[in-house]
Parts: C-alpha cells; structure tokens; sequence
DNA sequence: CGGCTTTGACCGGCGC
DNA sequence: GCGCCGGTCAAAGCCG
C-alpha cells in the first residue's frame, strides 16, 4: 500500500520544526548538543507512536462495538419491519443508500429490500474525490477510460449525477456513477460498479475522444491499482484531509460531512492493513529528515 | 469519419 | 393503477 501521496501530518508536525535556531554556533559545534535533542525527540516521537496507534486501537474497538450494535438494530428491525413505522421514503432512500458503501461486508441485512438484488448484483464501492469546485464537469480520472452514456439531475441533489461505462473493452461490465457532493462541492462521489475484466490502458487515451481529458486535471487522486477500482481507503482519507484543511478558512458545517467522516473513519479502521500502513509510515517518518521548507 | 458528449425520451421498480 | 424516481437508450451534434 503506498501512501506517498498522503500527506501523514499526524500531529507530527514537531519533527519539521527545527527546536532551535540553526545559528552558525550550531552548525560549529553539533555533536553532543544534537544528539541530546536528537534523543529528545525521538522520545517525543515515541510517545507520539504510543498515542496514535492507543487511538488507532480504541477506534478499532469502537468499530467492533459498533458493528455489533448495528447487527443487534438491524435483526431487531427486520423482526418489526413487517408491520409500524415505515418511516418517509427517503429516510428509506437513506438506508439504501448508506449500504452502499460497505458494500460484500454486510450478510445480516437480511431486512433491506436490496437483497433481493444482491445475489446477482455487482461489486459495487463508493469514492470520495477531492476537485476543483468551480470545475464543472464530472470526470473522475482513474486510469481506465470510460464512456458517458447519461446525465441525470437525482432527487436528493441539485449537482447532475452523470453515467459512465468502461470503454476500453467492450465487453467490460463495470460502470461508474460521478456526482457532486450535495454538502461539499469540491467533492465528487464516485460509485464503481462490477469489476474490470482487462488490465488498467497503459496509457491515458489520446487524440480523438480524448476531448473531455482536458478535464481530467482537476482530478487529485492517485491512479488505482490495475483491474480494481481506486482503494477507498485513500480517496476517504483525503476527503477528510480536506475537511480539515477548510477548517481553518469556512465556518465548520456540522452535519453530513461530520457523520461521513466518522462513517470513513470507521471503514478504515476494519482494514488492518491500513493500520499496518499508518504504523509504518508514522515510524518510518520518524527516521526520516524533515522535508525541507 | 468514427467516437465522443449531450439531452430528452423511455422503461422498470417501488410506494401509496 | 398512478405517479415518482433512478437508470438507460438513442438521435443529434461536436470534435480531432
């Protein structure tokens, strides 16, 4: 798993900032001094690795808990779903909607009306990209090539959700949905249905049709592995590292992006290898010289 | 000229 | 049965 592309400012920020002023009486006696500071933090740093993977334990337990309370809810729920309170349909829309994004995990959700589709359904993984707000189109490069076949203005969001197709094989089943977030514009949600039944085009396509590539720029995310979809894991944690970057600038919204950014927390939490990711490229920041500035 | 996007029409599923 | 809604089709026009 690379993570390169992650900007991994995990509270780490100590280590580029240099303790003291790098005056040439520094630079002329280093040794002993250095080393004291160097040992400084280093423990600073060790504790810091202490904490975070405490924090990435306990979310993981959290996770754990939570998916129990969620198996116990939705048994209950198809125990009276039968008969009371079939809420709106859109709270129902809802629903649906948010098992989308958790798509092969869930086997107890067993009340949805989806299931009657599931068996013969196809993969199907949701995407956050991060774009220019002020671009208009919506396309989502990801390395493969793909067609739209439809645009459509959907009930729950003014921004028109457009339909693509693989084109790179014509027999390729999978299709993509792109629309813009209703509650973050700079963000494009982008569900990936089926799988590609050929590798990645080596190369990006040009010349004739490549005519909405002149869009593709606005896309910041890194090119998935070949014949799978873009990891999710990194395509979340940048929609949360975005969330936190505009902090600083918007008042905070507190709503959606909130609960979906704890809804991504916990996905990534179910993934021990992005645990395993995290924990290396924290320790292995640790080791390494501070970029420069 | 061939493949692309655009866009209105059409279709099927679902709830009331 | 009707209306709503999401997804797909297909004709027309655009572009390299």
């Amino acid at each position: 798993m690379d993570l390169k592309w992650l900007n991994l400012d995990l509270n780490i920020s100590s280590l580029h900032d240099p303790p003291a002023k790098p005056g040439p009486a520094d630079i002329e006696r280093p040794d002993l001094k250095q080393v004291k500071e160097l040992e400084a933090e280093l423990g600073r740093v060790s504790d810091e690795n202490k904490r975070l993977k405490e924090m990435l334990a306990s979310m993981a337990a959290n996770y754990s808990a939570l998916q129990g309370q969620m198996a116990e809810l939705t048994s209950k729920a198809s125990d009276d779903d039968g008969g009371g309170d079939a809420s709106s349909s859109e709270a129902k829309r809802k629903r649906l909607a948010v098992t989308d994004s958790s798509t092969s995990s869930e086997g107890e959700d067993s009340s949805c009306k989806r299931v009657k589709e599931d068996p013969c359904k196809p993969l199907l993984s949701k995407f956050y990209v991060r774009t220019d707000p002020s671009d208009s189109s919506l396309v989502v490069k990801d390395g493969y090539q793909w067609r739209k076949y439809g645009q459509k203005v959907t009930r729950d969001n003014p921004c028109p959700r457009a339909y693509f197709r693989c084109s790179f094989a014509p027999s390729c089943p999978v299709k993509k949905k792109v629309q813009r977030s209703a509650e973050e514009t700079s963000l494009f949600v982008a569900t990936y249905e089926g799988e590609h039944n050929h590798s990645k085009p080596s190369q990006p396509q040009s010349g004739r049709g490549a005519s909405s590539l002149a869009h593709e720029r606005t896309l910041h995310l890194p090119p998935p592995a070949a014949a799978a979809p873009p990891v999710p894991s990194k395509v979340m944690l940048e929609f949360s590292q975005s969330r936190r970057m505009q902090k600083s600038e918007s008042p905070p919204e507190a709503e959606l992006p909130r609960s979906l950014v704890e809804q991504m927390a916990a996905s990534l939490t179910n993934d021990p290898a992005f645990k395993d990711a995290v924990a290396a490229a924290v320790s292995g920041r640790m080791f390494q010289p501070p970029p420069p500035m």
